[in-house]
DNA sequence: TCAAAAACGATCAAAATCAATCGAAATCGA
DNA sequence: TCGATTTCGATTGATTTTGATCGTTTTTGA
């Protein structure tokens, strides 16, 4: 490692823990100390932020990455607050799947929860690119259709164009969309642009688009810009959605769902 | 096996006991112990854990994994003769892959095995149309293509028109394939027709195609036909298949392996 | 059925890690 | 440049995790 003549910022510093949690999964609190020269009580003030950030889990001894894989262990972490709210996102969203109905769930945790409240029905088609979402419904459930393509595993979803060979050939009623941030101005993002491009051929095939995300999303941007709100039909969110905010989407049409 | 300066961070060491848990089905306290190095008392605790996220269920003298995986032949199999000679076969397939090489990868548990191996090999790219062989690759390894499609729950893999869709778009040097039976008269059969379907259209895209079936298999007849012995390069199987079955088919321009 | 062996749970002490506090150093704004 | 503010590192007492011990329970095999 290379030994610096001045020590990084802190925002550089945070954001080289951040990686490295996020690349090993884990990380131990000791080994970020070497690795970036700085004293443990840093790493430890670095950590708290991060997670309060909700980029990082803390754990004794170190820390989880929250961003890479979608759950694991950390996200039936009961006590999240975040988890709770999508739980109840997910149930609100099962009662707007019809008998017989054909749905889309795309990759994200939010999404994960509606799958595993599908699996009791056995009456609707459930296309999906999740292999999360697939492995949730693997044993039984529903019928399921899997986008295939590229395996992308930070998301642990099928993307590219390969992805789209098949969705082009399928329509479904309703598309069940998670995100990593929605605002009035930009729409909808998310990290990475082929996600968006599935996302988006996605939304073209379907007869409703309904986008599930918790209140931490609200007003965020991120890199991948994937439609505009004309877009949508249906958010599902929580109470601590800004109020103007719905108001300005109810105005343009879309329904608001706060369960 | 690497040994590690610092113990595992909590949330890792109980991921891989989870893993260990769920691979083998089950797992003794004693073997999880020796495995991660750590007391038995601490695994306990963790399977304590464990057990109230409800990953796994305890028993007597270890732990009994909750997470169906479909894992029941390979579980079983261990015991099995016929999985030894899968492994061997898997183990001999793998050095027929070369460097950078594209491969595919069909249902069935000795396919399974060389998923397994391929693992290590982050130079290929590995296509398949099997949910376990994407599991198996979920974390690490080689680059991963999933061919998507229905989804068949008896057999776990991706089959009917849909799958055919990205697979027209795509070439792999070898095509590695399991059977359910093989023989001079009818060739290469199988169970469900659709399987038999997609196990074609691979084989016409494919600069190899390597029949990996072990010698229960042989003189055996199924239901869907797959294919004839000219579409076949390469079978390897083990030494209880008769004499004179490697010897017609030797004649007939297939190379047999039998390590 | 009974006894030996194995596995278990509870408890405790040692080690590692953490949080809080304080003072030093760097940075910023006037 | 000076004082205020922020950032950082060290110290110390508190907390958590871990491994060992020991009495109890379960399994195994005769």
């Amino acid at each position: 490692m290379i030994q610096e003549a001045h020590p990084a910022l802190a925002p550089e510093r945070r954001d080289r823990i951040r990686n490295l949690v996020r690349q090993g999964g884990v990380a131990r609190v000791e080994d970020l100390r070497k690795n970036l020269n700085v004293s443990v009580a840093t790493i430890r003030r670095d950590l708290e932020i991060l997670e309060e950030e909700g980029k990082v889990k803390r754990v004794h001894g170190g820390a989880v990455s929250m961003e890479s894989r979608l759950e694991e262990s950390v996200f039936d972490d009961k006590t999240n607050q975040a988890s709770k709210q999508k739980k109840r996102i997910a149930e609100d969203a099962l009662h707007l799947v019809g008998h017989e109905e054909s749905v889309f769930l795309d990759g994200g945790s939010t999404t994960l929860f509606l799958a595993r409240l599908l699996k009791q029905r056995t009456d609707v088609t459930v296309v999906t690119n999740s292999v999360r979402a697939m492995e949730e419904l693997a044993d039984t459930g529903p019928r399921v259709i899997f986008t295939g393509g590229e395996f992308r595993r930070i998301s642990q979803t099928m993307v590219g164009p390969l992805s789209s060979a098949i969705l082009e050939q399928i329509r479904v009623d309703k598309a069940f969309m998670g995100t990593m941030g929605f605002c009035l101005k930009n729409g909808i993002t998310t990290t990475d642009p082929n996600e968006a491009y599935i996302k988006r051929v996605v939304a073209e095939n379907a007869g409703q688009v309904i986008l599930m995300a918790d209140s931490s999303k609200a007003e965020k941007v991120s890199f991948a810009r994937v439609s505009d709100w004309d877009q949508v039909d249906i958010l599902i969110s929580d109470n601590d959605i800004p109020k103007d905010f719905t108001k300005t989407l109810r105005k343009r049409g879309i329904k608001v769902r706060l369960p």
